[in-house]
DNA sequence: TTGAAAGCGGTACCAG
DNA sequence: CTGGTACCGCTTTCAA
């Protein structure tokens, strides 16, 4: 039977430039759209022949449809994106790794993930844009989301928000990943190495506070109620600072220095070894992150190594929630963090 | 006026629970959905007086209303999305500053733009999880996408495709990221030094191909015709890998080597230093990145320094492709390649 | 200046 | 087993 179409003539002149949709498969297949609808997504409560499945499958394939999500998501009342804020500042290889097993554990549990560009920074007016997207689940790296952006999201449909960051925040749930544990080692680490006067290395560079702080914050925690003392001690990602750094050494008078992470370590390492300081008899060095390069230094550098959850562990928890959003939001302490010794503390 | 609602007695037990609509906007204003739209989107085709205007605005913020982009979308039948692909390995802060220039300067042209984590292997069968979001441009980094992948694209409204890989694929622009050139130069370099017997790390991590053939052809093609050769040599990243490959350094006979990046050099460097093989006057070593850290080595790293195009410049392109795609793709060469001549070679 | 109504592409009821 | 149809939330004519 020859299908006829609605519209005797429709203005379009060319038809072949357009999207095709499930109405376009259902014509070529000769069925109705529901039909098209049920065999593309295998619906059990209806069973359709075999034969009407195979021309609808072979007319998608002929017109290379795909189905508009958008579209989809809109009926449904919901979609299963989970939204993360696309970091705007340069991430190690140890987030990106974390980033990248979550992607894939989300994705096994059939959720579409994606990173948002936001243009301002990460704010309550950012929250916004990201609600506009209707994700299912958001998850925020770091602070700068308060509590009014944890309610625009919830009022749109969010059902988790998830923070990763040094706080809690009011109607989220926390993974409290306090980087103070990472400073905490390091300060208790060299203080049971008899070590007293310990500067903390503090970058400047903008958008690492959210991690510096805590950090530094845990060197203090970790020293609390001791004799040791605690400087902070600013600095910028170059030679030249680091050189000016190293050149009033020993007008500061410490025996150690963490800092912050293994690259701001080899930097003032090496400008500490240029000016003839030697490390760790006179000065003991620890970096955080355990990148590989900081073995191939002389002497090796001892590290705090950063215990990230599990992407996998992540992701269970965001489809738990997902499915049963009733729950309090929790607050987990999700950091580990250990002390690699090596040679240069 | 007090408005009464058109269903007497809806059967939602707790409209409060779920999200505002333009309609709840409308109602709550005593407006039409209509007038809504006018306001929040300002459409100068239509005049709207100053109270009703603020009544509307005033609902809106009461209700915590974020317009839902989905149903925007779909009627427009069209979005602002630009998609680009989350990229699976971990990335240098190279390429992170390029894609935060670039999502800047797309969000100043008003895009939205996501990247998307995508499940398998960037393939053709990716594309279609991001055609379903009907995005209006995707750029895709490296090679993977295949004519299919465009075609796919293309048929599904994407009015840009961008690929910024070392290939020109059939039916889209091509932003030739060729890294060819980073070789050609680390060789031409070396061969200018007197260097005759040319090493090339090729590291064995997977994903890094795409990167590391053009790199070894361009140091290939930059002494073809001359009496210099080149020996591929895989290395994995870790120490022990290195200092395998260090300890037969003297019996592959080799009098330089260009190490794919900084992080290579450095790690193959260290090796050979321990092995006591002399930099440069045994081994000239070239990284490529430009990395921070090269420079603290000593000797201090020289290296070749990429220049990616601007991210102002390609999101230009895209806007323009976007509006008028009626254009031909383009294919641009958008590498270039500057050796810092340092002290390893 | 404002409102009614027709869709955008899909899904899921209910009837046949 | 399949078709008709009423929506989901929003924009945009066309009338009033």
């Amino acid at each position: 039977m020859v299908q006829i179409p609605k519209t005797p003539a429709p203005p379009s002149p060319a038809p072949s430039r357009s999207v095709p949709t499930s109405a376009d498969v259902a014509r070529l297949a000769g069925v109705s759209r529901a039909t098209v609808s049920y065999v593309l997504n295998n619906t059990s409560a209806v069973r359709i022949s075999e034969p009407t499945r195979r021309r609808v499958h072979e007319a998608a394939k002929e017109l290379g449809y795909v189905p508009h999500a958008a579209a989809r998501s809109l009926r449904a009342g919901h979609s299963r994106m989970v939204l993360i804020p696309a970091p705007t500042f340069p991430v190690g290889p140890l987030y990106s790794r974390f980033l990248t097993d979550l992607q894939n554990a989300l994705a096994a549990l059939d959720y579409t993930v994606v990173q948002h560009g936001t243009g301002g920074p990460h704010g309550d007016e950012a929250a916004r844009a990201w609600a506009e997207l209707r994700p299912v689940a958001v998850l925020v790296p770091g602070s700068g989301l308060g509590p009014r952006g944890v309610a625009v999201l919830k009022r749109s449909g969010a059902r988790v928000v998830v923070t990763l960051g040094p706080e809690t925040i009011e109607g989220a749930h926390a993974l409290l990943m306090d980087h103070d544990v990472v400073g905490h080692s390091a300060g208790a680490h060299l203080y049971d190495r008899g070590r007293r006067r310990i500067g903390v290395v503090v970058p400047q560079e903008p958008g690492l506070e959210t991690f510096s702080a805590p950090r530094l914050d845990g060197v203090r925690q970790s020293v609390r109620g001791t004799d040791a003392t605690v400087t902070e001690l600013p600095l910028a990602y170059d030679e030249q600072a680091a050189a000016r750094l190293a050149a009033r050494w020993r007008s500061l008078g410490l025996d150690a220095v963490f800092t912050y992470n293994d690259e701001y370590a080899m930097l003032l390492m090496r400008a500490l070894l240029d000016e003839g300081i030697r490390v760790p008899e006179e000065t003991a060095v620890v970096g955080a992150d355990d990148l590989m390069l900081g073995r191939l230094m002389r002497p090796r550098l001892s590290t705090v190594r950063l215990e990230l959850p599990c992407g996998r562990e992540l992701a269970e928890l965001v489809d738990r929630a997902v499915r049963k959003p009733a729950t309090e939001p929790e607050t987990h302490k999700m950091l580990g963090a250990t002390v690699l010794h090596r040679e240069s503390s």
